[in-house]
DNA sequence: ACGAGACATCGACTGGTGTCGATATCGACT
DNA sequence: AGTCGATATCGACACCAGTCGATGTCTCGT
């Protein structure tokens, strides 16, 4: 099936790194470098409607949710979903994969790990 | 002694409530109301600054700091720190506590952990 | 090839937020 | 009382971010 074979490599984006700032908040020390990667990370996660669309996504059907099925349950207009979809993809928080017409959005669980890990003791 | 008592009630805060926005993202389906006061939670997490404050206080002598030493280290001025640190207090991740002239805060760690558990499956 | 639908991008507006200097408040010490 | 030092608040400014309508791009049917 052509399904497997339309997959583009959307999931190998220049995210900004948390390697060197994933360090538990509460044992390293975090220099102002370490910080701003820290802090664009969180600031993904600091909006109502992305909050709804990573949960709409990581609760899907199958761990992925197609972009058509998330305009209607944020209430807010196409141009803005695809805009927030778009900010957490680059923060890595989300992978999109289109397929023919359609693009499905699925949660990357290890980055989520990461940002977890920092608020850690 | 006079240490524990002045004490203020300083936390007892009119904090944002998490008890109904801290289940797990990916398993809980999550409400316009409870992704918005999750949103709050990040927010105060979103700023390379307040980072840098919530880590020196968390790995400070004692787990508490004189706010007088975290002017310098961030690199800001001082309106601009006590700033910061109210956002931070506002939003549950730190106490203060006023000894004499200075004022000494110290991260509650519970806070931390409830948005911890918000990021795990 | 053409039209329709899904999604992204653009341009513009607007509300929010980080920043700092000036100023107020509060406590300690003389 | 008066001064000094630590912290909070205020006012103003600049910049960023969320929002939407209009438009562009791409793909699938017909």
């Amino acid at each position: 099936m052509s399904k497997s074979s339309t997959v583009p490599p959307l999931g190998s984006l220049p995210v900004l790194d948390l390697a060197d700032c994933c360090a538990p908040l509460r044992r390293e020390s975090l220099d102002a470098a370490a910080a701003s990667s820290l802090a664009e990370a969180f600031k993904a996660l600091a909006d109502p409607v992305r909050l709804q669309l990573l949960n709409l996504i990581a609760t899907a059907e199958g761990g992925q949710a197609c972009a058509c099925d998330l305009v209607g349950p944020v209430g807010k207009s196409q141009p803005t979903v695809s805009h927030h979809l778009k900010v957490l993809r680059e923060a890595g928080l989300v992978r999109s994969e289109k397929r023919g017409t359609w693009v499905w959005y699925s949660v990357v669980p290890s980055r989520l790990d990461d940002l977890r890990r920092v608020l850690s003791r």
